[in-house]
DNA sequence: ATGGTCGCCGAGCGA
């Protein structure tokens, strides 16, 4: 069995006591770390490396920045989004929000933070998050025909509610960058092309969140929206357990916005 | 309630 979690920490530094402890309670074999808002040589390795975990790095100053965690062997790593480009400012690479990786020579995860889009009036926030997702759906499609045997993992936080189900107030969020049919649009092309919503794949259940804005009680409130999410390619799905959302970190002192999102694969 | 709350870094942006 490999448990594989995503977890968008909201600064890995600020979060460094919250990290380390749910590390050792729940003890992942991979976590995919997303807005840890450090350049790579500020990335407390030390720390997590003491914890077990082999640690690969994609990081950058003030903003974004991604991470892997493994407790088993990293190698293949890809600290951008393949076919991206990135030179300048308005490109899908030029910040720093995709790494992946192969597990033990058995999964790929991809480790995404998608841009937030907003507000949607402005080109070089919501255009820019709809050409991103154009690549991540390019490089979702490639995976897909050059290694179809093999388990893969696209996880993060997508910026993305896939349906009305995963917003407490959908209408006050319909005109929301990570509502608009523009951007569920594109969430649904990975669907279609054969990856598997591993939450949905084991609850129908509205309600499921995984972000709580630190703002108006939204916590205290369960005002959550559902926008962290693992995709599996079919042969993963095949081997799918059990997912689920851990909202026991959300309610702790100084806690993310998000909390951790798991999934178990039956794999040696 | 024309704000609210965080984290970046030391003003205002991003979420």
């Amino acid at each position: 069995m490999v448990r594989i979690a995503t977890f968008n920490v909201n600064s890995v530094k600020a979060r460094l006591p919250n990290l380390l402890a749910w590390l050792k309670a729940e003890a992942p074999d991979v976590v995919l770390l997303q807005e840890i808002k450090c350049v790579d040589e500020a990335f407390p390795a030390l720390e997590i490396e003491d914890l077990g975990y082999q640690v690969a790095v994609h990081g950058q100053k003030t903003y974004n920045g991604v991470a892997i965690l493994s407790r088993l062997p990293l190698e293949d790593i890809t600290p951008r989004l393949p076919g991206a480009t990135g030179s300048e400012d308005d490109q899908p690479d030029a910040q720093a929000r995709y790494i992946e990786a192969l597990v033990d020579g058995k999964i790929r995860v991809c480790c995404l933070y998608l841009p937030n889009g907003n507000p949607i009036s402005e080109d070089r926030k919501f255009g820019y998050k709809l050409r991103w997702m154009d690549k991540l759906v390019d490089r979702a499609r490639i995976l897909l025909e050059t290694e179809p045997d093999l388990p893969v993992v696209i996880a993060g936080d997508y910026n993305v509610c896939p349906t009305d189900d995963d917003v407490y107030d959908p209408k006050g969020w319909a005109d929301d960058a990570l509502c608009r049919p523009e951007s569920r649009q594109r969430f649904r092309a990975l669907l279609h092309m054969g990856y598997t919503d591993a939450i949905r794949a084991v609850t129908k259940a509205p309600g499921v969140y995984t972000f709580w804005d630190y703002q108006a009680g939204a916590w205290q409130k369960d005002h959550g929206l559902r926008i962290d999410h693992l995709l599996l390619n079919p042969a993963a799905a095949d081997k799918l357990a059990n997912a689920g959302v851990d909202r026991k970190p959300r309610g702790e002192q100084k806690a993310s916005d998000h909390t951790p999102t798991w999934v178990e694969l039956t794999l040696d």
